[in-house]
DNA sequence: ACCTAGATGATAATTATTATTAAAAAGGAG
DNA sequence: CTCCTTTTTAATAATAATTATCATCTAGGT
């Protein structure tokens, strides 16, 4: 698990987990760690795109792959929309705005206690996500709805 | 919010709510009641449609739909995988099964306690999910793997 | 400089879901 | 019961995210 900051050397990174040094990777790493919010594999394609004329979304699939396998970032899926990769690999747990899809990271101080049922018997926990919905402040100020894709950060 | 059971009656359920009554949506009903598990469009298509040959999977999404916002079913839907319908309209939590994708409920005895962050101020909570992701026993005992798709309940 | 495993990019394929729309059916009014 | 309006259905096309394919290219060791 590693913890990515703006002052990470990436090819030193990329040698450590055993990737090979490309542009592309270096590209797309270097996107990530000075990106705040959670990007969807588009949102990394507009970015990197117009300095990396080249690159190719299945580049980018491909990479976010390997980044997760590392545990160089978190891939969050949600239900309807895009997978959205996240360099805080860190236990956490997200809230969503049901209006805009906003996404805003928080902590747990402590797992929450559960009792397995018995059909359950021999399931072994390895991760743990909590998923909080509602409406964040902006959607409630204004007229709700009408927002969605707005500001999907 | 409504429990179904097996002894319900369909066809007042679908009037109650304000609904007409359709043999498509009594064939749908009746499936999900009788239903163990979590079931997919597709679990559903496939179960339906050979006593109901005429029935769309356009229908069942439409269906899936009115249910959801009547409080008749909840909606899970994991990132890759296709969404699941529950009967169970309870708040509840899933583990899910890594390699085989099998899901298994189980309830809190109260909710996490957290903190809101600061940027999630006015951040107005309307429901939230727990999702346990490891291996099933089952999974642990066979090679692992391989499993998916087989036992996808 | 050379070689080979691994990476890339273009494209096609897949999968889940939504949109469209003409035809059919539900349920109330007369 | 028949008519009428509105909803529902089913078939199809459209969309969107993701995965697969594969020829070409390149990183990094020799």
């Amino acid at each position: 698990m590693h913890n990515l900051s703006t002052d990470t050397n990436i090819p030193k990174l990329l040698k450590d987990v055993g990737l090979r040094v490309t542009p592309q990777r270096e590209a797309i790493l270097n996107f990530l760690i000075h990106y705040e919010g959670h990007a969807t594999v588009d949102d990394i394609y507009q970015a990197v795109h117009p300095t990396f004329p080249g690159l190719s979304v299945s580049t980018i699939y491909n990479t976010m792959k390997h980044f997760g396998e590392l545990g160089l970032v978190k891939e969050i899926t949600f239900g309807d929309a895009a997978s959205r990769f996240d360099v805080n690999v860190q236990p956490h747990h997200h809230l969503v705005c049901k209006h805009c899809g906003k996404l805003i990271d928080f902590y747990l101080p402590q797992p929450p206690n559960f009792a397995l049922p018995p059909d359950a018997s021999g399931f072994e926990i390895e991760d743990y996500h909590l998923e909080v919905k509602g409406t964040c402040r902006e959607c409630r100020d204004k007229g709700r709805d009408e927002a969605r894709n707005e500001q999907t950060q």
